[in-house]
DNA sequence: GGATTTCTTGACACTAGGTATCACTAAGCT
DNA sequence: AGCTTAGTGATACCTAGTGTCAAGAAATCC
């Protein structure tokens, strides 16, 4: 039985966190964060939905999905075409670097440009309070692959 | 007769641009540059639906917004509820300041992040090729107002 | 364990936003 | 005025998601 807590170790880490924080462990949870870890980096609502099977139904996919990302136990990528996709998230704000070759997704690191936005949108009067940024481009591997 | 070239500098250039590129001038596409110059500053597919009322086709205001963006008379905004609106563009890639209070949306001027994120993205392999910016806050109105 | 309480589920209907089809219309050209 | 082809719009369809509510099942309390 250890085999199951060794494949997913933030499947654990997410039931504790909605435990602690006083959400039912139903077994569609459970069910859907062992879906969600066992995805790739990203992955769509819909795609989530056909991982799960009819086990879970449509509306809680969607439910369970605000649910975390609320939680900060997902975040949210905008991927080039618009459509939204989601994965693990670890800190709070960052942002992603999206690759537009393979669709592979890392986190930005380092990125510091509110003092930069704070500047630059106060020649208008605004006061800045958030921003969302998403960054595309090509992956190390990508680029290798068609060198 | 001067009354309609005065108000609507925008929807002549528009045309003359249009023309140039080899489009039809039709009714449809003159009445929504019309109607679209009268919306406010930024306008949702379906608030120009309704604005334009039933003289045009659902189906060709899609296309015609879609058009006009991919000629970059428009471009897009990404408002912070996730849905997208549209505005008069002028230059080329371009990011937006946007309201959260009153909706006012106001061209970024001056950004250039292009070369920070190159060189952060560099650290993860990446080659950077675009990205989008989208910056909320509180105009100079509304924080007047509130004061 | 069993009863209770409250949260959660899932079927379903519904909405918003947008696209594919295709017969018909009308710009633009000569 | 006639021809050609781009453009239109009715319609059907689609994706992504939300609201409703009766029924089910966690957690709690005994
Ligand atoms: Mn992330
Ligand atoms: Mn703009
Ligand atoms: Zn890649
Ligand atoms: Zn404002």
């Amino acid at each position: 039985m250890s085999s199951q807590s060794t494949l997913a170790p933030r499947v654990h880490a997410a039931e504790q966190s909605l435990g602690a924080a006083g959400y039912r462990l139903t077994r569609p949870r459970r069910e859907l964060l062992r879906a969600i870890a066992a995805m790739p980096d990203h992955f769509t609502p819909d795609e989530l939905i056909h991982a799960v099977g009819p086990a879970v139904g449509r509306a809680t996919v969607f439910r369970t999905i605000r649910m975390l990302t609320e939680r900060d136990l997902l975040c949210r990528v905008r991927l080039e075409d618009g459509t939204l996709a989601y994965r693990w998230s670890g800190a709070g704000h960052h942002h992603h670097l999206v690759c537009v070759s393979c669709g592979r997704v890392d986190d930005l690191q380092g990125c510091d440009i509110d003092s930069d936005l704070a500047r630059l949108a106060a020649a208008s009067g605004f006061a800045v309070d958030g921003h969302w940024l998403e960054v595309y481009g090509r992956c190390a591997d990508c680029r290798a692959r068609e060198a």
